[in-house]
DNA sequence: TCTATCCGGAACTGCAGAGTTCCGTATATG
DNA sequence: CATATACGGAACTCTGCAGTTCCGGATAGA
């Protein structure tokens, strides 16, 4: 969308002759984006640093996006490739036990890296409407998804009211974390998401913290 | 503390004759700053802007402090006094009384406003502890003290149980309202506040949402 | 092997902002 | 009224980064 080379037919462009454009670089300059996009935010973040870490020179990173914008953008989007939710999602039989089933240290790892990267995002956000579109959706509605899927199978097996605001409480956890991470800065760990869902979201739909007691 | 004229004892640097400095002038470069912190972000703000707007010169902002940073941080600890939290605390005899009655617009304005300063501070805050504790101090935890004052209250008249997390409650609401303000980016108004009480915080002790029903 | 193309790297321009210096003016004190 | 000081504002230096250009070397196809 944004990169330079995926023009009309994308076809035709590749040369006929000598050498041809190595397409895993572009994955390794994205990566370097969203790695020092974490590390210091959308400002502390410069093209020589990236293009460093890439193994890359800057003029190779130009000639693939036209601008910083457009280089962030697109590595903002592509961390929803690098998304975990392509893993198996738990299936416990309870809401609870799949909601700690999720508990595991990829999935936060993943969470932190990507709780930096919004927060390198975050000042940038109420001016760049398609920046925080992205963010938004890369970062923001896969978990929130998740979610709402774990919440809509326990109201289909009758475990939880069908009044639950499913919507609100698939936003308590992402809500919670994201604060006690970046403006609490307190590190999340596994005792911490277990107080959220036995003293927040299990409560909020109606179920006590010890399921079967 | 970080301003260049808290000298040693604080008196006899006054001069005896000409001209004294405008203590006024400080605040109104102080408010200035946050109004573009709140703007701006941190990297977007220039001192340029802020003295402008303060109806000053660059000189008069670098002759009070050193550093642009010297200068955010004292802005943002300002923010402390500012604070609407010198008004009266409602007492209505129940939770949910209480919890409806801090929804009024000075209140909410007051926490979108600090909720931008926050957001311009976000990439910042993993970087400078400093400004990050005078973040938390002035931004964070003077409406979780009044969360935490109504739920105490609530405990000692019999209504919650003493076994309510009360810390954890009380983060309840300042992390949804971020959340759903700066990274979904939604208008955070009397209607979501009252979702969020209703749908999360009562449930979460014990409580019905309709009170008496 | 030849050749068109891409690569990393370094040197370069242009600009914007932090911080400084200076000046003419305003003002409180004596 | 005289004077010492703070003021707003403009001009200045310096630094760092976005984006560009150029080069010698590497590489894949013909």
């Amino acid at each position: 969308m944004t990169q330079l080379d995926s023009d009309q037919k994308a076809a035709d462009d590749a040369p006929k002759l000598g050498r041809r454009r190595d397409p895993a670089k572009d994955q390794q300059i994205l990566d370097a984006a969203v790695d020092v996009l974490a590390e210091t935010g959308f400002d502390g973040m410069t093209i020589d640093m990236v293009a460093a870490r890439a193994g890359a020179g800057k003029a190779t990173v130009y000639r693939r996006w036209a601008s910083k914008n457009e280089l962030v953008l697109d590595a903002v989007a592509c961390l929803k490739k690098t998304d975990l939710d392509s893993m198996p999602i738990p299936d416990t039989g309870t809401l609870r036990g799949d909601l700690v089933a999720m508990i595991r240290p990829p999935t936060i790892d993943d969470a932190e890296r990507k709780l930096k990267v919004m927060a390198g995002l975050a000042s940038m956000l109420s001016s760049a409407p398609d920046l925080a579109e992205a963010a938004n959706e890369a970062i923001v509605e896969p978990r929130a998804r998740i979610n709402r899927m774990l919440l809509n199978r326990a109201v289909e097996r009758g475990e939880i009211s069908a009044d639950v605001d499913i919507q609100l409480v698939s936003l308590i956890s992402p809500s919670m974390v994201a604060y006690h991470s970046l403006i609490q800065r307190k590190p999340v760990d596994r005792e911490f998401l277990i107080t959220v869902i036995d003293g927040v979201i299990l409560p909020a739909v109606g179920l006590r913290p010890a399921p079967a007691r």
